[in-house]
DNA sequence: TGACTTTAATAGCTATCGTTATGAAAGCTC
DNA sequence: GAGCTTTCATAACGATAGCTATTAAAGTCA
């Protein structure tokens, strides 16, 4: 995974990952079918279980805290001193060849997964009376996940924490006013 | 540099460019040096020239005018008919081998540059007593600069025009009001 | 202890990568 | 029209890509 993280999944090599798992590559074959499915697989353990986002959402008061809360969490993982930096999602399939279109695409439904998650969010305050009516819940989403996934093209261009969380807040400022 | 923009720098092989290109590799390899050189070449096409931003941004009369006018053009161009979705800079070598670092470094400098202009426009308008003295431009630029790139990764997941113009209006609903 | 399953390495497969040595045309100069 | 430069393709280079056939070692159970 932090393999991937750091080169993205075409641009790493089996020998790599045999490198940084410790195996030769028939035990990578053996246990995980080809590169595609490993990376799938690592994929799907940085992404995480979309259950767990979705209750952290949930518990926060407003739709606007919980936006905050994740892409505060995605600035500290972007940044962190042991792993790569930037985001697996953002960067390990931002482009490639024909052969990858259904990793890419794999990278593309997870972000789907996730934009439904925070509309979801979202709405819930909007039926609540928390937001007005004429909320646009997919456009505060695309601007969240737009920010968040910009936020790994500066966190892999050097940016520090701070910055990125700076960056997080100041998107928020153009979220809506609570109505109450 | 259309061929770059859809697959990226490494995951673009020689034989896509000479089917692109409609020579044959010699031919490229005399007049490029090598697919590095190429790549450059055609990143600094698709960039433009730096300074002409710089006039295009003067000529707004606030920076968040300019800002918003960089942002619209940036939603433009990511989701072209005929080019591919998404943008060049921040998909080509958002990621890579060893290898490709120094490639990575030259997109990161583009947008080191960009940054920069955007910086020097906004501390323009807080000399001119249009902006608050405690203005942040970098945190204002960053937040451009993540919005923006991050609005490649949307088009290339498929959203179209008006979302991502959506997304730079909503985003610079969080910009600090103008004093005059 | 001996038969059997599991685990993982050595070695090598084909295909393609980026790149270049060689040589055939095509145009230019005298 | 002969000699020379330029333009560009054929063919092939070594290196590495993803992947696998084979086989030795380790562990399991009667």
């Amino acid at each position: 995974m932090l393999a991937f993280w750091e080169s993205g999944y075409e641009t790493t090599s089996i020998s790599d990952l045999t490198a940084a798992m410790g195996v030769t590559a028939p035990s990578i074959y053996t246990a995980f079918g080809d590169k595609k499915r490993l990376f799938l697989e690592a994929m799907r353990r940085y992404a995480g279980d979309p259950d767990d986002l979705k209750k952290t959402l949930a518990l926060a008061p407003t739709a606007r805290d919980a936006v905050a809360r994740m892409m505060e969490d995605a600035a500290r993982l972007y940044t962190g001193d042991s792993t790569p930096k930037g985001c697996l999602l953002a960067s390990a399939a931002a482009t490639g060849s024909r052969d990858a279109a259904d990793v890419r695409d794999a990278t593309a439904q997870e972000r789907r997964v996730i934009r439904a998650i925070i509309i979801e969010r979202i709405e819930k305050d909007v039926e609540l009376g928390l937001l007005s009516p004429d909320t646009k819940a997919s456009v505060l989403a695309d601007t969240a996940l737009a920010v968040t996934q910009g936020m790994s093209v500066l966190a892999r261009d050097g940016a520090d924490r701070n910055s990125l969380l700076a960056v997080a807040q100041a998107s928020l400022n153009g979220w809506p006013d609570y109505l109450k």
